[in-house]
DNA sequence: TGTACATCAGTGAACGCGCGTTCACTGATGTAC
DNA sequence: TGTACATCAGTGAACGCGCGTTCACTGATGTAC
């Protein structure tokens, strides 16, 4: 009773207890032994759930996804009333936080252990939602008149590199400081230069 | 005689299969016993030259930032007689170059198994000497007139968040073309509009 | 309501693996006299 | 030039580790009659 048999949801509590470890140290050091163990079951009990270890990762970093798109979509919505160019920055801006906020989960989303396009249909469909605000934002700030010398694909391009850039610059330790709190600054500074130049070009 | 019992330069024939192995396979995958393997020397061979396997990593860490300062100083000589804000330019396409050339290298490099600074001199060293091209060329334009809106530090934050995030933006596959080709043409599209935005300033 | 049986979820021992690192050793090299 | 000896560089066996994965199993659950 105290510790059934049956556990009733063991594949949300792994999910849960996986994305637990790679947000605290990271996706190399997951192991599906060490999980079985937090989960409080025997080290053959996660393969009824998942076919391996890369199976496990991919529900993490899809779990991931999902936070990173709620994130971005509450954003969105907080600055439904601003300017349009103010709304990319903001939404730069919260880009650049959940990084700071995630590190770990975000190396997972987006390094190079990430899963592939195509292994899975949930994961490829909640990545290209989480993808979407950006563009987004960025279309409507065009259909505004703002930033019109560029073509919507270079407008884009430019606000991602800025964006991922000051994340990973963020995440590489490069950046002056290193709390969450000096990653949101730079991110407004950078983002704000962004503006800057999309709203000269009315 | 063919197989001599000293070897003569076991460290450096250590640090180039290193270099290789990292750059081929990425540093995850770098193993003491594997590395002595492909030096055809014994597995505790290594310990004579590295406390650990740190040791071994942060030299090819060295190595790459040797390489890459040494590729950022070529292109800032070889676009001497250019304007100032091209040289920039050409500063960051070099840079999104190296990481495209080089990704397992990079991100060794940059990444978070990058060792902290103070741990080794000599790496800390050349990293700040492969860190003051962007800085430099930056000061070189402002002092001719360009890019004046903004401090020196906002502008190098600026095309540092850039240039680096070019890379990161296809390091984890989100740009467009996935070669090199198609990542210089990405960071000269960028760094582009980066200059751009620095001659308005005039 | 009760019983037989299929299905499912978790157990825990076992396999084989490659790893980092240590250590007593041996072969080669250089140095002092 | 020759010899004794210290020093250095590499050997290879060994230790202990945790891992991913498999597999025959057992306990629990649900379903058909």
């Amino acid at each position: 009773m105290s510790t059934p048999y049956h556990h009733g949801s063991l594949r949300d509590a792994l999910v849960d207890a996986a994305t637990q470890v790679v947000t605290e140290t990271g996706s190399e050091s997951l192991s599906l032994r060490a999980l079985a163990r937090r989960a409080g079951v025997s080290s053959g009990a996660p393969y009824r759930h998942f076919t391996d270890r890369d199976a496990v990762l991919c529900a993490v970093a899809t779990n991931g996804f999902r936070r990173f798109d709620a994130a971005l979509a509450n954003t969105d919505e907080q600055s439904a009333t601003l300017p349009p160019v103010e709304r990319v920055e903001q939404l730069g801006v919260a880009y650049v936080r959940f990084a700071a906020e995630e590190p770990n989960l975000f190396r997972l989303m987006f390094g190079p252990l990430a899963p592939r396009v195509g292994v899975d249909a949930e994961l490829d469909e909640v990545r290209r939602r989480a993808g979407a605000h950006l563009p987004r934002a960025l279309t409507r700030a065009q259909a505004a008149g703002f930033g019109t010398d560029s073509s919507l694909e270079e407008l884009v391009e430019l606000a991602w590199a800025l964006v991922h850039g000051v994340a990973a610059l963020h995440l590489d330790g490069l950046a002056g400081s290193s709390d969450v709190a000096g990653a949101e600054q730079l991110a407004r500074r950078v983002t704000g230069q962004l503006g800057r130049l999309m709203r000269s070009d009315k």
